[in-house]
DNA sequence: TTGAAAGCGTTACCAA
DNA sequence: TTGGTAACGCTTTCAA
């Protein structure tokens, strides 16, 4: 092995410094059972003060850290909880993580992150499999949309489940996130408002921004507005594909009205393209993005964008699941944070 | 509990699609033992095709997900590899962790993640406790300077590390990154090389981008170019602070040359200031970067940088990892993945 | 407030 | 090729 040589030899005296400190180690030192200095880490308040403080000065000495493999095994409590996210590398999934993972932190949890990728369906079930093995107390996914096998894991595993980023009326367990239709519906009532004439559209090949863009269509046909160009492109997105996509409409004949981008990271694609080629924004083209992601307005004071509350959804979400696991009892196990449209100088 | 109930009435028949399915209700099912089970599951070549055949069907007949946390207390490996970083929200940090996540992922294991945050030691002894507690079977460091407590509890652990993003020639087991003092230099040889006297420095206040700094700053000095103006920001940068740090060297008297940054975001916010200030880049102000993040050049296709391979800091991470824990030895403990100035346009 | 004994679900070790 | 038995390090349950 590494940093330092593992012989276990057999002296049963106090093996200080040791790799394997374990509970009885810690137990012999201080001159109390096992369970004893158990409870004084889980249950300092079960245990004599006295205890506690002799307990306490032997766990330092040995410098013991708890397994919490052979405590979760005995326990039937993990103290892990996991995400499955399409992309760690994604700014806002990151960030829904994060707040995520800093809300179980405080109740005494780790997250234990799996990342999906974009694949067909929403997730893998060898992600999953791998992920229920660690039996998890609680698991956070990303969308609505499992495959059957994947649905029967998730619901085999007998284990809190939240669902986010999107909605649906009949969640795995529970769900926190917003519609899509409606944010779809929005934006067009918003491009409607404003006077737009022109509509093009450059969004990622994924399932929840196609919802979004096929409801801004129906809407936007229903109001007498056709002719929109699309540019899809595939995720993961970034500056350059939304350069690409503003190319590609140029290219099908688009020269003004507004652009609707799937993401804010599109959106600075299509608007760093459109300076390159000196059309002025908001003016000549508008652009919207979908987000709020934090660089957005930093660089493009004109973005108007679609806010999705992140820190909303990942508190929330945790909530939900530590309610589950304490056993308490959840209100409203569909939660909509819903969404804002941000308008920024869109004149 | 949430998603079915889990009532254990104590039929001892089959269980199917039951939660708590276990390598005995296999083995039972299958009409073996349970370590034969085991074997077919991790040494399937140890196992008879037809006994092999009927294991996989009572698998997939019982949903059995084995438990992880069992194998691992069992077999003293958890097939878990946890990494530490500053920030997962961090562009740079978690590309690293993605290619070392995904070299890993070959090899059985999952990553977990545990973030630091930036504060006054690399880490918190609280967050190496809790990952220890784990059973990790290696670990993944950001940077080599860590409180003495710090390398108390690592050292103990008795497991292959690897500290990355930095280089010493004392690692705690094995390093993998580059030298933030070369860096330095080299930016400045550039700086000197391009006839610059005005050098502006926006940097974060963060242990390995200071070091940069003053390794800069040495050799300019040592060059002949003084009074060089700097503005420090707190981490986690982002373009707004950028922005700020160009505004406040401008504020300082600083009109013409070259600005360096601690980050690709800070230059970014440097440029989208001056360009709202109609400032010309790189004529009137040149700017330098630092890291190479994906969507810099797309942006501002001016944005010289210090390219870091990070593909290869997580590759070869994982690589010496796994050699460790495979007990191969190590030819070289201290990697050094070197880096590059990636010059565009700056005339 | 403390402890003894019996698991938790798996794998290592040694036999057959 | 397969199996019995004894851990792995902890917590639960019940008793004192």
């Amino acid at each position: 092995m590494s940093a330092g040589s593992n012989n276990n030899t057999e002296t049963t005296t106090s093996r200080i410094d040791d790799a394997s400190v374990t509970l009885e180690d810690v137990a012999r030192l201080t001159g109390v059972s096992t369970i004893t200095v158990s409870r004084a880490i889980n249950y300092p308040e079960k245990v004599a003060a006295k205890t506690l403080e002799k307990v306490s000065r032997a766990i330092k000495q040995t410098g013991y850290v708890p397994n919490l493999l052979a405590g979760g095994l005995a326990s039937r409590r993990s103290r892990l909880i996991a995400a499955i996210v399409p992309a760690i590398n994604n700014q806002v999934y990151a960030e829904t993580v994060q707040y995520f993972s800093n809300s179980l932190k405080a109740a005494g949890y780790q997250v234990l992150l799996g990342e999906s990728g974009y694949p067909r369906q929403d997730e893998h079930t060898q992600l999953i499999s791998a992920i229920l093995g660690r039996r998890p107390d609680g698991l956070l996914l990303t969308g609505v949309n499992h495959s059957a096998d994947c649905r029967r894991m998730l619901l085999g595993a007998k284990i809190p489940l939240v669902e986010t980023w999107d909605l649906t009326p009949t969640p795995l367990d529970t769900v926190v996130g917003f519609s899509h239709e409606k944010t779809g519906k929005a934006v067009a009532d918003y491009i409607i408002s404003k006077g737009f004439q022109r509509v093009g559209i450059v969004t990622a090949d994924d399932r929840r921004a196609l919802v979004r863009q096929k409801a801004l269509l129906n809407r936007l046909e229903a109001h007498g507005i056709t002719g929109t160009l699309t540019s899809t492109v595939a995720p993961p997105t970034n500056l350059g594909l939304g350069r690409s996509g503003l190319k590609q409409l140029i290219g099908q004949g688009f020269h003004e009205g507004i652009v609707v981008c799937s993401s804010d990271t599109l959106a600075n694609g299509v608007m760093t393209e459109a300076r390159a080629r000196g059309i002025s924004i908001p003016e000549q083209i508008a652009v919207i993005g979908f987000g709020d992601q934090s660089f957005a307005a930093d660089l493009y004071p004109a973005l108007t964008t679609v806010r999705i509350d992140r820190p909303a959804i990942g508190k929330r979400a945790a909530e939900l699941l530590l309610a589950r696991i304490d056993g308490r009892a959840v209100e409203e196990p569909v939660i909509d944070v819903g969404f804002e449209i941000i308008e920024r100088a869109t004149s």
